[in-house]
DNA sequence: TGACTTTTTCTGACATTGTCGTAATTAGTT
DNA sequence: AACTAATTACGACAATGTCAGAAAAAGTCA
């Protein structure tokens, strides 16, 4: 193994996206939560598959929905991230933070 | 090619560090801005490796320095943003953005 | 019942990115 | 010429990003 911190840029915005869902977060929405509000379109299979490497890493937990389902479909899968994925997300961030602070101001970003 | 958009996490990383730098970044700087700011240690290699990337896909250019250096050593090369890399960077900075924005009071994000 | 539709998750498969050890290049020193 | 220092380039492999298509589960309806 050769080091598993340090999320991927899209990992990130899943995980975000599981946050922003809260509790009814499962397959489906997070994918619409991507393309809404990060204006990321992605299929559905490129979520699943970010889900499950992020399972396995400890980073989100994941659990069948309730034997009821009422409209017809495979039953739901929920996610919801760990302590341990809501540290790595933080960190990511400030670690992205970090290297804009003092740049924000610089007209080179400001202008295009 | 499947699409070429959206820039990795690390490359992100590696981008904000060459504007950080500004006239005068080159590989070594880059890894030590790397590490000092982000708080991320990578080798040298995987620096490079990045902006070779980066720079086929047209988000930096580089060039050589001046055939004069003074100490010994191969002569250094330089890297700058190129406005499409600029956009590119700012485009990943607002989607992340957006998919933070409205989490921050969170009870969850701030306890831990 | 059984074919059909809908909703959702899972399985390959492959491209891109992340990562490093090591080689190669270039020049100053002794 | 041999040695050292600084810097970039190469080769290889692991992790992440990405999707098309398969599979599963449950309603509908002739």
């Amino acid at each position: 193994m050769t080091q598993q911190d340090s999320l991927g840029g899209f990992q990130q915005l899943v995980m975000l996206a599981v946050l922003r869902l809260g509790d009814g977060a499962y397959g489906a929405l997070i994918q619409r939560e991507l393309e809404e509000t990060a204006g990321r379109g992605v299929s559905i299979s490129t979520v699943y598959v970010t889900m499950e490497r992020l399972e396995r890493k400890g980073l989100i937990d994941s659990w069948l929905a309730d034997p009821t389902p009422v409209r017809g479909g495979k039953s739901k899968r929920f996610y919801k991230l760990t302590k341990t994925g809501l540290g790595a997300l933080r960190e990511s961030r400030d670690e992205l933070d970090r290297m804009w602070e003092g740049l924000e101001a610089h007209q080179e970003l400001t202008s295009l």
